[in-house]
DNA sequence: TCAAAAAACGAACGACGTTCGTATTGAGTA
DNA sequence: TACTCAATACGAACGTCGTTCGTTTTTTGA
């Protein structure tokens, strides 16, 4: 049982999946896989190396095949659904990708494609990138929010005078999704 | 010269902002402070009670007294501005709050406020959060983008084939900012 | 002036990511 | 099957981090 990169990867992404973002330690990740920390540098070059491993994982789970069928605005909106689909099955590692940089050439080549479709379709150059990302933030903004509600704004912080707060946070919210769905799909005709 | 903790998140904030997050340590805080580290906590609770200081910090700038003003979707747009700048005026921070659950007291008023109205302008106490959080995720994926375009996507880990990823990266993108008002603008109307 | 409270300090702890030298394993070949 | 060499696993160690504790120093206020 020779250990891959892409085994260990696997591993963290589970580790983080079912123990949250904090759990990812490279003891807890190594027993995970009978080895001890020290071992794991045989495969991977550090935390960082492994963070940007799952995020390729994740990425995998991104369609972009619409932007070479369809119109660059049904395009994008294929594609922020499938991004939203793919970060939504891992909550717990949104945190942790939105605040690691960028590196993984997957991800980057996912980033070109859509920007080169942009491109084409008339955009600007400084504005293609910029259109990607806006989409891209909210994307993100919306699976924190729709998959860990709770994860910044729980209900047994707020005190009892702030009555509204209180009272919208308790749990018959579970419709904010659709919610947060019919706001995304307004997106490209917004921009359009 | 006393020490109080108003002014130690001060100087956390100025350190964030001039050195970057993972600049925040107890020892570089303390330093600034002629301090040593152990000192500090004569004054905070700990590092997540140092964030949630320098959360109130930037919170105090956010304007909410449209919310008793105007009409609950302008009050909305009037907040998302004030919000956008708030977080923009600190954009080091901007992944630091993000990623720190929330517990000071100001900025759960300020959830208050904007739910509360919310709530007194007909909508459901489910929607109210939603809406708000909506808003909020758009928020902050803006401010993150306008002022640190190149944090998580650098042009320099973009490889030499990405052609069309690597010319929108180029330095001529400073426009962003005002599609991104745009944008932000047209969400109330979305919303309604 | 002086006693009590507040604050600053150094030392120490455990957890973390990471490096290094060494022992062990395993795959391919004679 | 036996051997060789590279790949891999390992323990020990390092520096950094946040944090706690007991003690000393400073500040406060009567």
């Amino acid at each position: 049982m020779v250990l891959k990169p892409r085994q260990i990867a696997l591993a963290a992404l589970d580790l983080v999946d079912t123990e949250g973002s904090e759990a990812l330690t490279m003891k807890r990740l190594a027993t995970r896989l009978n080895r001890r920390p020290s071992s794991l540098y045989n495969h991977i070059d550090g935390r960082v190396d492994l963070i940007e491993r799952m995020r390729a994982l994740i990425v995998e789970d991104i369609d972009v095949s619409s932007f070479a069928l369809k119109d660059w605005d049904d395009a994008l909106q294929d594609w922020a659904y499938s991004y939203l689909a793919a970060f939504a099955a891992h909550p717990n590692c949104i945190r942790l990708l939105a605040t690691t940089p960028i590196t993984d050439p997957s991800t980057l080549r996912m980033y070109e494609t859509v920007v080169s479709a942009l491109c084409s379709a008339g955009w600007p150059d400084g504005d293609a990138v910029a259109v990607m990302r806006t989409v891209e933030a909210h994307v993100l903004g919306s699976a924190l929010d729709i998959v860990a509600p709770e994860s910044l704004l729980t209900a047994e912080v707020v005190p009892r005078e702030l009555v509204s707060l209180r009272r919208s946070l308790e749990p018959g919210n579970v419709e904010r999704s659709s919610a947060k769905y019919a706001f995304e799909l307004g997106i490209p005709t917004l921009i359009a």
